[in-house]
DNA sequence: TTATAGATTGCCT
DNA sequence: GGCAATCTATAAT
């Protein structure tokens, strides 16, 4: 059961946006909604960095709106882009440093119902082929299949316990990382800092 | 004050 | 494959 599964620890966002993403892979990021306990498993991510990364919103300086990826690790940044999706970060590094990872997809793994109808798909057959992918295929997916916008959760801390947003390890271990460039992003592009999970049916494109 | 590009998605041809 | 949707930050009038 996914409520089994343990927090992770602070410490393990206090580190290099690289090693992180790369370790995230495999973890579960869960939403609380009242009673119910919806979850994915994170599939596919990608670093962001400091000052030298020009794709990174922290690239050009602190503001009000990129303000959590300075602060303290452990901590959700979300965005609002096109005027239509949000996207999740996790913040990296000590309180002062930039750096984030940005979560791309997720395989669901808990409250499949309501995340499929929360993106629109109220009569989704669950066990046709397929389906499953459509869920959180993509950044701006995952956010609605949560529920995640930029009111409700910028800045919330992701690894306490009384947060309705965490991120969880449930021991499950992933057998071979894929490193690629970047998606989407104009500046920086060819840095190779997206990770995903070899061979995994949920990731976006 | 106005213009433009952007870490995306889904619908159109 | 093309493109609209339409918020935010930054650059250009």
């Amino acid at each position: 059961m996914i409520r089994d599964a343990k927090l992770v620890r602070r410490a393990f966002f206090n580190r290099d946006p690289r090693l992180v993403a790369c370790e995230l892979l495999g973890k579960v990021v869960l939403r609380k909604e009242g009673r119910k306990m919806l979850a994915g498993r994170i599939v596919e991510v990608e670093a962001y960095l400091g000052a030298d990364d020009l794709a990174a919103h922290a690239a050009a300086g602190h503001t009000a709106r990129n303000a959590v990826i300075f602060g303290p690790p452990g901590h959700a940044y979300v965005y609002f882009i096109y005027g239509v999706h949000y996207c999740l970060n996790i913040s990296c590094l000590p309180k002062g440093d930039a750096g984030c990872v940005l979560i791309r997809a997720l395989e669901p793994v808990s409250g499949l119902r309501e995340m499929a109808e929360a993106r629109g798909f109220a009569d989704l057959d669950l066990a046709a082929a397929g389906n499953l992918r459509k869920i959180a295929s993509g950044p701006g997916k995952l956010c609605a299949a949560l529920g995640i916008t930029r009111p409700r959760d910028n800045g919330k801390d992701m690894v306490s316990p009384r947060s309705d947003l965490q991120v969880r390890d449930d021991g499950f271990c992933i057998e071979q990382i894929a490193v690629t460039p970047r998606i989407g992003i104009t500046k920086s592009a060819d840095l190779p800092l997206r990770f995903v999970i070899a061979n995994s049916h949920f990731v976006s494109r």
